[in-house]
DNA sequence: CCTATATTTGACAATTATTGTCAAGTTAAT
DNA sequence: ATTAACTTGACAATAATTGTCAAATATAGG
């Protein structure tokens, strides 16, 4: 599976569209973007919104990458990240989240 | 299921303790201890494995169920947070993360 | 009821993590 | 060798998290 980087860069270069242009659109330095497309960061998520209009990326494909890349990175040193994972879904499932 | 506050409370009342025994062991302030047994704040990774070890409560459950409320946490305002678990866990199981 | 002790609440301070800029360094194509 | 695009790394700005403190509420005995 692509990740959101090479999915953003993909789509960048089939545009025609330098670094320069998408950064100026984000309103961010073109180094952030770079380190984005490269995996080195992550994007906001508000970034990734307006990189879906920017780039005509299907939005919510784009979003399920992006989450499902943060969850990793949350649970990257965690032996327990698959059972965390399961328990949550079924909490998702079930509707029964009480957080503030 | 029970929440991770939840678990914590019942043990430390079980084991006849009080907040300000378990939270000077954990070198934080009672009102802390207080919120995180009350869902209104969130333990540390390192407090969940001191507090797994000063109230004897199974570690491995207990930090499923902890790192289960941060990655629900994380989604709660995302309508796409099932798909995006899914697509995280199918990535685990591949062990395809590269993060850095 | 009085008062001791335990817990809770909320304002705000300290700390840590994330997001950003900038300038210099590569790379690649003339 | 120039030039344009991109990358890198040091560090600044901002935002989120974690903490303290003091006052407010319970809770339980005399």
């Amino acid at each position: 599976m692509k990740t959101t980087g090479e999915i953003l860069r993909e789509r960048r270069e089939k545009k025609g569209m330098l670094l320069r242009h998408v950064s100026a659109l984000l309103d961010i330095d073109t180094a952030i973007l770079s380190k984005i497309e490269r995996g080195e960061r992550k994007a906001t998520r508000e970034q990734i919104n307006r990189l879906a209009e920017i780039l005509e990326i299907d939005k919510e494909s784009l979003i399920i990458q992006y989450l499902s890349e943060k969850i990793l990175y949350e649970l990257k040193d965690e032996d327990l990240g698959i059972q965390a994972l399961k328990v949550a879904e079924k909490t998702i499932k079930y509707g029964v989240t009480k957080n503030k």
